[in-house]
DNA sequence: TTGTAAGCGTTATCAA
DNA sequence: TTGATAACGCTTACAA
């Protein structure tokens, strides 16, 4: 096993003191040109990389990012935040970051991991995903003024802190405008209950996309159910036999598009169907779906949390709201 | 904000030096019970919790534990890894120790990550997924005495290190089995092409399985295809076009066994479908699947780890061969 | 431009 | 059974 490298090793085959390394490597400024080639020298021949917990110690800073990693929830929308996931980490490590894992099963538990993560890792900053639980989390991080960012905008008090989202509204009203532009006039919306901001807002699109084309949405075409494979097939199966069904359907996830799907095929109809977030069963199935580019907001998401933690801090907070991509396939 | 409480807090709220405060916590023991309890009523008062960077200076440990986080895969198998991820985390948590995510995309960029992560962050273990890409890796944590544990079996030198699998033969077993019992004869197998550990272990199954039946597996309906829905279908066709086409595919897939479903709607047969890995894709469409135990998988990696940082060096490597099992859906 | 000294919070060693 | 001292590897402040 190789000996352990130190700040010290570095100084002795370079011949300088141990201070004249750390500027090197934090104020490069300060040292003479000559200097420093000698010692970044060192530094590549010795494989030298500092201690974090040293440097931790010193600093109050760890360079860690804490996620939470939730159970995949019982739908199909798990590889949502596996994807996410993998950007985030992707992204942190260009930036000199690292990402550290937590569960949590509610807002209370997830408030006991920050306590804990912070007291015990000194953890730089947070990425929250999923605003629907409330507050809770935000509030606690605030007050304690530590950054974070949060995957998806929070709908009571969007100018409050930084978040990253995707139109969701956008990204229907792609599906819907495709919808229309293939000759459909008849369209209608399967999405989730009222009041989720998620939900209410990939609505809008569908809304926003008919009354662009001179349609006014249709009441009757314009659905709720929870988000699972057999609500979407029975809310499906329930327009189709209506007396005036619709051509096609916007869904708010793949989980219901492919409930409906499958009343569409029971039924043996020619209806086009539209599902959200890309997920591995739209591929699968051929589902045309709108696609959330995750690895970008991933980045965004480090970036505007390095943008605090390595600068000053910033003035007010940042947003980020990405376009979505309608992926074609074969239902639409 | 309030006060940082290090050790030096507690001590003097209990009246103690701070090496007792510190006894208190690793060595109990050593400690008379009244200075015991009164030191422990200071730490909850003051809700301490040690500081793991420095901790780590003194001990060389950090409660770390990596684990590399995987693009998704072209196919539908990306929930593995998150279901996996989230059972490690976990279990990781109950143990007091974190885990810390990293990515790469083949073994020397994986290999260059250990480096790193072992020099910044002084990691204690690994987890390891995926063992079929070679040795390398292994070869290199081994040589240098870091504990590591892989979820997947090594195929070449199963006694060399510590893994945890499941037994992928068994789940191929147990679905051929179903469809012996439901009337099935002539029982078509869909799998990778051999030399992949894991793709010949699940036809084994199959073989076995056929075999305890008293029949002997038919060569023509042995197919090996790379994993992807349009390689199942376009095989899976084939095979229910041939003159004797069988009545039953198991698949070593959901990939597979999704083409050959859609292969068998197509062609409108009745043909029994299985998969393997149970993943939402699976339970979309209804599709029978060997499900593994992936939280129980996540808790023995963990074990075993543990088991070499806390405890004394474990003697040999230890070895978990869980058993995976069959969830009935529509398809078989 | 470079070097010296101190200290971050913890635990191992050893003395009381 | 408890307490003082030193050390882990690093960076900030200050002196040369």
């Amino acid at each position: 096993m190789a000996e352990k490298v130190t700040i010290a090793t570095v100084a002795r085959q370079a011949r300088v003191s141990r201070q004249t390394v750390s500027n090197v490597i934090n104020s490069p400024h300060l040292v003479r040109q000559e200097t420093r080639d000698r010692v970044q020298a060192a530094i590549t021949a010795l494989g030298y990389r500092a201690n974090q917990a040293a440097r931790q110690m010193r600093t109050g800073r760890s360079r860690l990012i804490a996620v939470r990693i939730e159970p995949t929830r019982d739908g199909i929308n798990g590889s949502v935040l596996d994807r996410f996931l993998h950007g985030l980490t992707e992204s942190a490590e260009v930036a000199g970051y690292r990402l550290m894992l937590y569960t949590a099963t509610d807002d209370t538990s997830e408030i006991g991991a920050f306590d804990d993560l912070l007291a015990a890792y000194d953890l730089d900053a947070f990425v929250l995903t999923g605003t629907d639980h409330g507050d809770a989390r935000t509030a606690w991080l605030t007050e304690r003024d530590v950054p974070f960012v949060t995957f998806g905008r929070p709908w009571d008090s969007p100018e409050r802190y930084c978040w990253v989202d995707v139109d969701g509204a956008s990204g229907t009203a792609q599906a819907t405008r495709r919808l229309l532009a293939t000759g459909h006039r008849r369209i209608g919306y399967l999405g989730w209950p009222a009041g989720s901001g998620v939900g209410d807002d990939r609505r809008v699109g569908w809304l926003t996309a008919l009354r662009e084309a001179g349609i006014e949405p249709p009441p009757d075409l314009d659905r709720q159910t929870p988000d699972g494979i057999e609500d979407g097939e029975a809310v499906a199966r329930d327009l189709l036999r209506a007396a005036d069904p619709p051509t096609a359907l916007v869904c708010a996830s793949d989980s219901l598009a492919l409930g409906a799907l499958q009343a569409v095929r029971t039924l043996d109809r020619a209806v086009a169907v539209t599902g959200f977030d890309d997920t591995p069963v739209a591929r699968a199935v051929g589902l045309t779906s709108v696609s959330q580019p995750l690895p970008q907001a991933a980045a965004h998401c480090v970036r505007l949390l390095t943008t605090v933690l390595d600068g000053s801090r910033a003035a007010t907070p940042a947003h980020v709201l990405l376009q979505p991509s309608l992926v074609l396939r074969q239902t639409a």
